[in-house]
DNA sequence: GGCTTTACTTGACAAGGAGAACAAATAACC
DNA sequence: GGTTATTTGTTCTCCTTGTCAAGTAAAGCC
């Protein structure tokens, strides 16, 4: 259901939500402005954001004005954000992150959990501590959102396949679901990103564009036609091992070359902290070297950014998205490698399409989980 | 408009259409497969399709049972292809393809013309004598479907950009619609033909799919969720210059072993003919060495079935289709390399994803040009 | 101070589709 | 062989959704 206080509950048509999703997103609007939008008449406007108002889920704005225009002026409307609360959780291999945000996805709470093993009770353990460290009595929480790693999609809570934590066909968010009493959604962890990206990102406002990650690996989450990319049983975006040449490093599946092999964050790090024989460097000490100009770094942080760019351009080729929005937990290795980059993107890109739009968004830590939410809070507004 | 006939001209609503396009694209369908495809009351049904059978679009099949069920047997309907006629022209550099074809896209004349220069007028000229060649007066024209290779779409009829024709801005919709007095719809060549399998082909009955050419070029189109994915103008399943390796042959951009110079037909004659220096030998006689087991024929295929495989698996590592379809001019030669292709594929599948499903079209010389006959009757049915 | 422009509201009305009741045509069952 | 169950399709009533037209509100413009 919709409201979880006892008051106040409006029976929601498809046209409500999709007046509520567009205020949401596209922040404060005119009910004009909204109509014109959503192809709806002025009166019907009126009509379907009363109950909205009245319920508490549309709020007048009496901010500023805008500008002084001709006319009468606007009242604009906006989502009440603290209406509803969500909680994400994202599963690594060794821990688990959860957030707690609000409909406009700030963040009000967050936790951690380290996982001992993968066993799934113990795993479920965990979950249910952190939704119930992260939940307070005021606001009841509306949805839960996990995300991981793997091939899963919101479509078959039931089943799924995570191969770093060894899970198959394992109904997890059915068990949250019936551990915590509330709505459970699992997704793929990059396509959890780039709902956050859709909806409260770079993406807003644009029909199509695609997400690239960087960080433990590589990956890309699509958006076409304002539908965010599943794939066949949630397998889409799988560009980490996409061959950059036949000579170049190997990853752990055996690839040479692959995108993986050259711009992950650990295979940097090992491909510099061995050449020049020192262990303790981290990753960000390298990027540190590059900066300063040390040869090996330089050579290893530009083959990783010429390789992102020709995984970008592969991308942008393929599915033509209006932008490419580029995030993840190493990200910040773009300002050492920005240059070879753009050569690697220009140099693949299809003479045929124009140049690729490209937006480098930094990264924050608790992104992951924050995506969790954003699906639990998508998949709420959009399907139920 | 929707008939062109004085008489039995109904208003179309939008659920009319939709259940218009559930008949032409999943044949013949009682009311009640109908109404439960579309989520519509079987009552909606009576209404929707008795005005649509009144004026002879629909028929009610009265063909032979299907078997015994309990129950009231069905009365299945099924569209009347018969009742509209499209012309499809496909453009090349030196030749236009036209076809006639039916609701059903079945092609009831064709013809083609030299094009002798690339002059607008001379290819408008040839444009509209093509049509009126294939007009028949007892089926007057719907609509007109133009397709050719470059970046066009048809949401801007007004602009285009084509490469190999020195085309550049041209409102060749537009002109053509006035020349001839019927709606004009231009869009980019494999998406045409892809809109072909979406409709007619391997692609019925799946809401994601790729579509994966072969011939003077590779090409690729894609369907996700149903839709046909058009890119930022026009600009999508760009494939042909997509990297495989950094040492193999030269194309004609100076992209050193792009999959257009590994597999597209006038590479792989060349690669041949110029190696044994046999200049005379055509593509098919390539294929006929490569079968009987030519060392040079052999290797060349062998690559560039290798090449194709990549290029499908990158596809569908990206996307996630549920089906890859393969075509083309020259996609016969999947039968001399169909080791090759497969291999490559699977090594270069995400192996996180299932196995990819890939059907084999057989490519008619005309298909081209039905392809452009079908943009215009999905245009003329979706978008009017 | 009218006039224009834009935003919003109100109430009448039309269309689209659901639901219930019913007729039709078959297989299954006793 | 008659009854029952099952599925299809139709008819009719009613409700929901949203448009249209008219009117009100609140500004800037001249």
């Amino acid at each position: 259901m919709f409201s979880h206080t006892a008051t106040d509950h409006v029976r929601l048509t498809d046209a409500m939500r999709s007046v509520f999703v567009e205020l949401l997103v596209h922040g404060p609007l005119s009910r004009a402005e909204v109509a014109r939008r959503l192809t709806l008449s002025p009166s019907a406007l009126t009509k379907l954001t009363r109950p909205l108002i009245e319920a508490g889920y549309l709020l007048e704005a009496t901010g500023e004005e805008g500008p002084a225009t001709v006319g009468r002026p606007s009242q604009p409307l906006q989502v009440d954000a603290s209406r509803m609360s969500f909680v994400g959780v994202k599963l690594t291999e060794d821990e688990l992150f959860a957030v707690r945000t609000d409909l406009a996805a700030t963040v009000h709470g967050e936790t951690s959990r380290p996982l001992a093993d993968h066993d799934i009770d113990h795993v479920l353990g965990r979950i249910v501590e952190a939704v119930e460290e992260l939940t307070v009595p005021e606001r009841p929480l509306s949805a839960v959102g996990i995300s991981l790693a793997g091939t899963a999609t919101p479509s078959d809570p039931v089943v799924h396949t995570s191969p770093f934590l060894g899970w198959s066909q394992l109904p997890l968010a059915e068990l949250v679901e019936r551990a915590v009493n509330v709505p459970t959604v699992l997704d793929n962890d990059v396509r959890a990103l780039t709902a956050v990206q859709q909806w409260f990102g770079e993406g807003v406002g644009h029909s199509s564009f695609a997400l690239v990650t960087v960080g433990a690996g590589i990956g890309c989450g699509l958006v076409i036609g304002d539908r965010l990319v599943t794939g066949q049983s949630g397998a889409s975006g799988l560009v980490g091992h996409l061959q950059i040449d036949d000579r170049g490093p190997l990853c752990e599946r055996g690839h040479r070359g692959c995108a993986r092999a050259y711009a992950s964050s650990p295979s940097i790090r090992r491909s510099i902290a061995t050449t020049i024989a020192r262990p303790e460097l981290t990753f960000d000490d390298c990027l540190a070297l590059a900066a300063d100009g040390h040869p090996v770094a330089r050579r290893v942080l530009d083959e990783a950014g010429a390789a992102l760019g020709q995984v970008v351009a592969t991308v942008a080729n393929i599915t033509g998205p209006e932008l490419v929005v580029l995030s993840g937990e190493s990200v910040h290795m773009y300002d050492v490698c920005a240059q070879a980059f753009h050569t690697a993107l220009a140099a693949h890109t299809h003479w045929t399409a124009g140049p690729v739009r490209v937006a480098v968004k930094p990264f924050a830590f608790n992104e992951w989980a924050r995506g969790a939410a954003v699906t639990a809070l998508q998949h709420l507004l959009l399907h139920r």
